[in-house]
DNA sequence: GGGCATTGTCTATTGTATACGTACAATGTA
DNA sequence: TACATTGTACGTATACAATAGACAATGCCC
């Protein structure tokens, strides 16, 4: 039984695919357990309007979602999300975390993103997702 | 003066673009603090023997650098670490780090690191950051 | 000052990826 | 069984990434 979807914002103007926006924030989305096992996720047209673009852009960000183990995928019933058990970490994921994530500070920094408020963001959110 | 250039590591089998990798992994020494303004980096072509790439690649790595006003190019003599003044950041990049936070963490989720390790992570990254 | 190597820049060219248009196949429903 | 719904497959237009190679500005050495 879907809840109401969660909204979801993509930038049509930013040099990032689209594709890839949807990826990743619904996949955060999931993550933070936005959505139950069972839930529908909306239709790939229904979604492409909502964001106004293609529905096979949409399709293509659902087919990587479900290479990930998130969603299941059938024609004539839609995309419903799974029980997922995630894979173990390897040594790359956390590595490739780090990096990347020193990277994004970087580049909030260079931004003019004050190395307090930055610190202190991290700090909250850590605490977070600790209590987790 | 320049110091032996620190090693930026970059992943030619992955989809992200070559520049960018150049771009971001050079940022973050920058910030870092690894170079001092009038610091030579590597001449285009001497990077990209580097990295196994061809010159024109990493000249266009530069030109961004060189457009957030951190490095000063000059044929002949070279791409030269300037004493920045960095902007003033928006409203719009202190929300937009904030959201590539979340998609960063849940991804990492999603890959299995376990969420107390990024927790534990990320908490000591904030510590070292307020230092500064 | 002249000659020459060094260094960043410019202009194609090629391969790849993104997004779209359209037709198709599988599923659900009346 | 019809028919609508939903994801999929395939072709195409366009933009981007990376390369190749020639060019222009600078520095250096005699």
């Amino acid at each position: 039984m879907p809840r109401n979807a969660p909204v979801l914002r993509i930038d049509l103007a930013s040099a990032r695919p689209v594709y890839e926006q949807i990826v990743s924030g619904l996949r955060a989305l999931l993550v933070k357990g936005e959505f139950e096992p069972g839930d529908q996720l909306p239709t790939v047209r229904q979604l492409a309007i909502d964001l106004g673009v293609h529905h096979n852009t949409v399709a293509e960000a659902y087919r990587v979602l479900a290479a990930e183990g998130w969603l299941d995928l059938r024609r004539g019933r839609g995309a419903v999300v799974i029980d997922r058990r995630g894979p173990k970490a390897t040594a790359g994921a956390k590595h490739g975390f780090a990096r990347r994530l020193e990277e994004l500070v970087a580049k909030a920094i260079s931004d003019g993103v004050p190395r307090a408020t930055i610190a202190e963001h991290i700090g909250a959110f850590a605490k977070k997702l600790g209590k987790t």
